[in-house]
DNA sequence: GCCAACGTTGGC
DNA sequence: GCCAACGTTGGC
């Protein structure tokens, strides 16, 4: 099974890659079904960007490996979270979450300014007008293109 | 703060 | 099943 690539978005207000990097964390709190079905599609080893949005220098700060493949979201379960979902129950808990940990941390931020004008990309759905979804897939290629932007230019910014 | 784009909800 | 209204996302 080859590995597979994604993307995980996240406010870095509320949880960055610094975060992360203190430890593994559950992907908690998707409701998106689109996002959650790619996460049931993710196995243990499977390597994700980790995108900061709504901040001052928006884009990608570094990389993520899956730890664990997908399981209920509990949060949809418990009343008092910010996730909490009525319709969700034990039987189906209809959200689901998987483990990422913290792999590498970019020299730099790969900025949506720059990864819109890399050739290569164009198919991100994180660059397509009006692209919300928080989970979504990348292609080795757009990987490769990506992990090889992080490596050069290291001063700049 | 603004606002375009999106996903969801609910009336019909 | 349609679609208007609404709440949210997220770049700027």
């Amino acid at each position: 099974m080859n590995v597979a690539y994604w993307l995980f978005k996240s406010e870095p207000l509320v949880f960055s890659l610094t975060d992360l990097k203190k430890e593994p964390t559950d992907w908690s709190g998707v409701r998106n079904y689109q996002a959650r079905n790619f996460m049931m599609t993710m196995q243990v080893g499977d390597q994700g960007f980790f995108y900061h949005s709504n901040t001052d220098v928006i884009g990608i700060v570094g990389t993520v490996e899956v730890v664990r493949t997908a399981y209920p979201d509990h949060t949809a379960l418990d009343p008092l979270s910010d996730y909490y979902d009525p319709k969700a129950t034990v039987e189906k808990p209809i959200w689901q979450m998987v483990d990422i940990a913290f792999r590498s941390a970019f020299p730099r931020t790969i900025t949506l300014l720059e990864l819109r004008t890399t050739p290569g990309l164009e198919a991100m759905p994180l660059l397509q007008k009006g692209s919300r979804l928080s989970v979504q897939p990348v292609s080795a290629e757009q990987w490769e293109i990506v992990c090889a932007l992080s490596r050069k230019n290291g001063g700049q910014n």
